[in-house]
RNA sequence: GGCCUCGUCGUCUAAUGGUUAGGACAGCGCUCUUUCAAGGCGCAAAUACGGGUUCGAUUCCCGUCGAGGCUACCA
């Protein structure tokens, strides 16, 4: 029986699409569900645009989403030789032949392509995901191969390719479909096996277009510095056009290796949703350490951060990292680090220094004139009694008669709830006052109601 | 235009001849909280259309419409 070879290949000519991360998952779920191999190559063919550092993008970011893969890695631009003996062997076939034609960009310059001598047959395959596909190879023509003999194009390069690695599962994009049957004729030319096809829908975006740069991100990696975990992106794609065919709906990347099969591939193309992207996101930042939390909150790989900044995040993860609560609540209103952080600096800045009180603000639920120092005076009592160490619970259990016992022709526990939260926060969001009082702490929350009594007195 | 592929709630999807067409995300409502989130409960929301086949079609067949892809000396 052959061993499952499937084959991850992206082309170095822009940063790391979603579209190609997708793709390679699912070659890479494949072969790891099937205990096979996969390799990873370098489609470089296009020198003008191809670049080494949208190569180390693309390395960095599958291995970021935790994929990996077998051998070194091949790079089509190193295996130019190759390409020409078989080319040269192509030829000499006779299913192949040079052509002397005007250079399509410069008509005045004639070039030698290299031309397959196309049969005209009728291609079918059978699509693992779609079934058979039929192709009439006549209206192709006899298409060019190579820009010259030393110049392979892409379609002979990856048959090339696919066959030297061995390769027996080909699983790539929709888009695909049309350029297997060339690719057919181009191994039946050269005597190579024909692997399996299973053709991915497209991720679409939210007007149901082909994903491109104007739909949005489509850079993994700006997903990545927006603080998207690895584990999330990855659970997300791979339920992007496939299901496990139970109401799972987390999944590690372990489990997808194991839960993986092609027949569960949708053959629809896929709405990009971020929306749910940022709520699976959510789901597994809840599932972090507390350690590892504040970790990341303070360090996002793959975000710029001036050095003052970098500094200040770090001393906020120490301290978050010994305030579990604070991270309660980041874990409870976050769907990004990028929001955590944004919340650190905003709603929840108040956790950090203290806040300057707006009288206004402060009465702006009092029923009765002039009530709001007697609220705060009772709370303030209360609090007072608090163990030192009290948790919001204690708080509330404390706290709440007094709201409770307010008539309502006084303004009920708004008019005492309100002020008590704005006097410790000074914002006008903000978690709950039980949950400020067990995080502040007793002497810091008294210090606040002091000062706002202060401010109405 | 030609060729190819696809068509279940707004989105990701489950159900392939017999279900009140299920779940999740988003939305809305209630609750909790008189803040903002989170949580709990609930509501609304789909088989593109038209013909067949069948006792019975989301499911099978044909057509229409719609969407997407390919149509390079790019990958």
């Amino acid at each position: 029986m052959n061993k499952v070879v499937t084959r991850i290949p992206p082309s170095p000519t822009g940063r790391l699409h979603i579209g190609t991360a997708r793709t390679a998952l699912f070659n890479y779920l494949f072969a790891r569900h099937a205990g096979g191999r996969v390799v990873f190559r370098s489609e470089d063919t296009d020198r003008a645009r191809s670049k080494a550092e949208f190569e180390e993008e693309i390395i960095e970011g599958l291995r970021w989403l935790g994929l990996d893969w077998d051998g070194p890695i091949s790079r089509q631009s190193a295996r130019t030789e190759r390409y020409q003996e078989l080319l040269h062997q192509v030829i000499q076939s006779g299913h192949a032949y040079l052509s002397k034609e005007p250079a399509k960009d410069d008509p005045g310059r004639e070039v030698e392509v290299v031309r397959l001598k196309n049969p005209g047959s009728e291609v079918v395959f059978e699509d693992l995901v779609r079934g058979p596909i039929n192709t009439h190879t006549g209206e192709l023509g006899d298409f060019v191969i190579a820009r010259s003999i030393d110049d392979p194009l892409y379609h002979f390069a990856v048959v090339v390719d696919d066959l030297d690695a061995g390769v027996t599962h080909v699983i790539r994009g929709e888009d695909h479909i049309s350029n297997t049957a060339r690719q057919i004729l181009i191994q039946e030319a050269l005597g190579a096996p024909r692997p399996a096809y299973a053709h991915l829908p497209l991720i679409l975006d939210e007007k149901r277009a082909k994903l491109s740069k104007r739909s949005g991100a489509t850079s993994l990696m700006d997903y990545r510095a927006e603080g998207i975990l690895p584990e999330a992106m990855v659970n997300y794609l791979a339920l992007l056009g496939w299901n496990p065919g139970t109401p799972q709906e987390d999944f590690s990347l372990a489990e997808l290796a194991g839960a993986f099969s092609l027949e569960g591939i949708q053959k629809a193309g896929a709405a990009w949703d971020r929306a749910k992207l940022l709520s699976v996101n959510q789901r597994w930042m809840r599932k972090l350490s507390d350690a590892e939390y504040a970790e990341l909150v303070a360090k996002q790989p793959g975000r710029e951060e001036s050095a003052e900044g970098a500094a200040t995040l770090e001393h906020s993860a120490a301290s978050l990292a010994a305030k579990p609560p604070i991270i309660g609540l980041l874990k409870e209103r976050a769907q990004t680090f990028n929001e955590a952080r944004a919340m650190l600096a905003g709603e929840l800045k108040c956790l950090f220094e203290t806040p300057t009180l707006d009288r206004a603000q402060l009465t702006a639920k009092e029923a009765v004139a002039g009530s709001t120092p007697s609220y705060l005076a009772a709370a303030k009592e209360a609090i007072g009694n608090l163990p030192a160490d009290a948790d919001a619970d204690t708080a509330k259990t404390a706290l709440m008669p007094l709201a409770d016992n307010n008539p309502k022709e006084k303004g009920g526990r708004g008019a005492v709830l309100w002020p008590l939260r704005y006097a410790l926060s000074g914002q006008e969001k903000s978690p709950d006052p039980f949950t400020l009082i067990s995080i502040l702490g007793k002497t810091e929350a008294l210090a606040r109601l002091e000062a706002a009594i202060a401010l109405l007195g």
